[in-house]
DNA sequence: GCAAAAGTGTTCTCTATACACCCATGG
DNA sequence: CCATGGGTGTATAGAGAACACTTTTGC
């Protein structure tokens, strides 16, 4: 409990005097996995539901280093895709089902006995967040709490759990988002391991897009596209044909970045 | 004189008291006409350079709201599409070529002797901007300078003058966006007036994308979208066959923009 | 050999592009 | 009748969709 207190003394120090008062951040991080799409998500110390990993944006600091700080924190990834895709500026955004934010943070707040009512008064003002969304290789994340919250796990999109605030808004939008960007940039290279199949590729589409793909037209359309590097074959064990192992051409991928499709005579 | 000092007074109770602090949101208005996309921009008093029209935050309004009441105040337009693109957090936002927001606000300001030094470290505090872009016609909007400049004016895009902090960069991203929504939205609707020829909506395209488009299958690709109702004849005098004029069906209109491409095979 | 999945091929349709052609208009 | 721009037609190439065919793998 000690270390809860010095903790929330350091917070309320950093907040209060080095952050900007009301702009936060928040990380809607993806990855693949067992043919899912999954979204990262913390849920509060004596609390049931679910947010967003988040953060504050230090007085010295970009905006976008306050997203790359967190989803750093959050999942010990350096290298990393991000994306601003939108910000939230609802007045009633930090009120869902008729819960309000200030409550629960009064609550939450209160089972530390030692915190400053300017820490409190500082949390329940209105902020205007901006979303970042974020695509990683879940093999290579290791999920951490923050101090406030008590696990940190990945959460299907397909079945998200009970969210604060606008939180599953967020979320929704940065699935639109992701959703045109697949329409004119190739994303694989963020959400799978090093090497995969083909199957694996389509399979990652298919839970972004929601919708089946036709499996021989996937391939063609995605190998005409340059910048995939075929492998070795991968033997399962199955009593079928073992797939080709891909990796991407970086160079070329880079390449394929800079354009997109345009409306152009 | 007086009068500005009044309206300075308004002013500082207005942002201290009913803004949200280190929020501002900043409007990229297009407009077309003689075949150039132009940008609406205020020119500030004492001032050579320019702004994008902007505004900030009431606590009690959302923030696409005090967006809508700076396009509404600027052009003097009601029904309007409006549409957020982009949320600009740089620390280093509000400086360029060395000069300093900051610096400027508090040399401007001692123009009124009466002006509370409050006012001054509100506005020079940082702030993290909005943007938002919209589509009009220029033909309907009344541009009002408000009472900080003493222009407000049509530029077009490919001849920018001197602006502020980092306004240049905003509009840039604003263009961006909208040769991206281009692809797979139809947007003539709110730029060009009621009744159009093929030639107009087709220059509209080309102010856009930078790029000459084919005549004859320009035709056919908008024709196919359906959303056009051809009208009677212009007439224009000239020594060439009459174009048709066309306007937009506003029910089909709406019905394409819910869909866009889709990568589906 | 058989089932299952992977890889490749074929056909059809639709679109984009380039360009040709005729039509309307006013001088 | 001619120059100019508008409207339509056409030919070709490429992309997408549906589906057939062949190959590989382990049982």
């Amino acid at each position: 409990m000690n270390q809860h207190i010095e903790e929330f003394t350091t917070l309320h120090k950093q907040l209060i005097n080095q952050c900007l008062p009301g702009n936060s951040i928040d990380c809607v991080i993806f990855g693949f996995d067992n043919h899912q799409l999954k979204v990262l998500l913390l849920q509060w110390k004596h609390e049931k539901v679910w947010s967003l990993p988040g953060g504050f944006i230090d007085k010295n600091d970009d905006m976008d280093k306050a997203a790359y700080r967190v989803l750093q924190e959050r999942t010990g990834l350096k290298s990393i895709f991000l994306n601003q895709f939108y910000t939230f500026g609802g007045k009633e955004r930090s009120q869902v089902n008729g819960v309000t934010q200030a409550r629960r943070i009064e609550k939450f707040l209160k089972e530390f006995k030692n915190v400053n009512q300017d820490l409190t008064n500082w949390l329940k003002q209105r902020f205007i967040t901006t979303g970042y969304f974020a695509l990683v290789d879940i093999n290579k994340a290791k999920p951490r709490p923050d101090f406030l919250s008590e696990k940190c796990e990945w959460k299907s999109i397909r079945n998200l759990p009970k969210l604060m605030m606008d939180h599953r808004k967020i979320i929704q939008k940065a699935l639109d988002h992701l959703r045109i960007q697949l329409n004119y940039l190739p994303i694989g290279i963020n959400l799978l391991p090093q090497k995969f199949t083909m199957q694996d590729l389509q399979q990652l589409y298919e839970a972004i897009l929601r919708v089946p793909l036709e499996r021989s037209n996937f391939q063609r359309k995605i190998l005409k596209l340059g910048i995939l590097i075929r492998l070795e074959k991968q033997m399962t064990g199955a009593a079928n044909k073992a797939p080709y192992l891909y990796k991407f051409d970086k160079a070329k991928y880079r390449i394929l970045i800079e354009k997109g499709i345009g409306f152009v005579s």
